[in-house]
DNA sequence: TACATCTGACAACACGGCATGTCAAAATTC
DNA sequence: GAATTTTGACATGCCGTGTTGTCAGATGTA
């Protein structure tokens, strides 16, 4: 019964074994963001990330138990910062329902140009690269509509429309925002909205 | 020097090698529709391809270079429909500039819905399978765009806003259009816009 | 100094895909 | 009937990927 396995962690350079870990785990998040924005999901392979982290392959299944899990926190950690950099400006705003609006729209647009690998990988490179990814997408998308919803709610925008068709009306001015937003950037950010 | 191949091609079951050809071709094309549709494009691999068209993988590249030459020509001959439904429904249209939109809107919803497999191929299946691919797909946007252009412009609707932003406009129309329907499609085809 | 853990470079394995090649049997023409 | 093209089933080569394993050496602790 050799299973005396003492499992003590040890400091390593200054950091602690838990501290290491999360760099590495950092380090492929930021390789990933710019390996897939400036090469493609495609050619984001195990090899080529770890590579371009600087790191092992192994350290790679320590962090996340495959490639799909890297990409999605990926995805949901870059959604999250657009929805923030919208969400803040929005609070900031103190005008009236339309200046809240444009106030978010230009978070909006301002954070994907500043963030150009956010863009790609937001607006581009997220597709088609599984059913779950795909999942994730439609979600982000749903969770803006809702967004749009609940911000016309609290501003108090009247509707006319039956709520029912709401949904669908926000998931329209989403849908427009986007494609907006990559015709944008495919033009390399010419005449901003 | 055995280059005294004759190359006489043959009758068979009555069709000639060419007809015979253009059949194939057609069956591959119509399988890739369906499979596409029911498994999505990543389980569209060549061999599967060939057994739901009921040929062998040698014919696969006697009328496609490659695989992804196969999808663009479905992609390209599925938006073929779609446009051409439109455009007909609108020349029909005998009213105003507002019954041309409308109708050219209802025949998009109801091509989609019509053909299922056509909405799944255009509107979800076909990113992320190349950059050829990508490109194709925001080429259709732009021509859809463009065209609702020349349709305002043909309908004499003023525009104040300068033409640059037009192009920009007309792409998020066409962006809400396609979100929309995707949402519809995701839903099952409840509430039509 | 002695020992344990951590690290990084790389090998190994299994799997699946694309594309091409082989070959006997069926169908057709002469 | 004989020759030849067409067909279909299958095999093969090649490559890339995900994932796990090996192992010597670096870096820490006692």
């Amino acid at each position: 019964m050799p299973e005396s396995a003492p499992q003590r962690r040890r400091s390593y350079r200054g950091q602690s074994s838990d501290a290491r870990r999360a760099e590495r785990r950092q380090l492929l998040l930021e390789a990933a963001l710019n390996l897939i924005a400036e090469q493609g999901y495609s050619n984001a392979t195990v090899r080529n990330l770890c590579a371009a982290a600087g790191l092992t392959e192994r350290y790679f299944y320590e962090s996340f138990s495959n490639r799909e899990a890297l990409l999605g926190e990926l995805y949901q950690q870059q959604t999250e910062i657009l929805r923030e950099a919208m969400l803040s400006a929005i609070h900031r705003s103190n005008g009236g329902a339309e200046q809240a609006v444009r106030a978010g729209l230009q978070a909006f647009f301002e954070t994907l140009q500043n963030c150009p690998s956010l863009a790609r990988v937001i607006l581009f490179e997220i597709f088609g690269v599984s059913k779950t990814m795909d999942a994730l997408y439609y979600q982000a998308m749903e969770d803006f509509a809702a967004l749009l919803g609940e911000l016309a709610q609290v501003l108090g925008i009247a509707r006319i429309v039956p709520p029912a068709s709401d949904a669908m009306l926000y998931a329209g001015l989403v849908g427009a925002a986007v494609q907006m937003a990559r015709r944008w950037v495919l033009n390399d950010y010419h005449e901003s909205p």
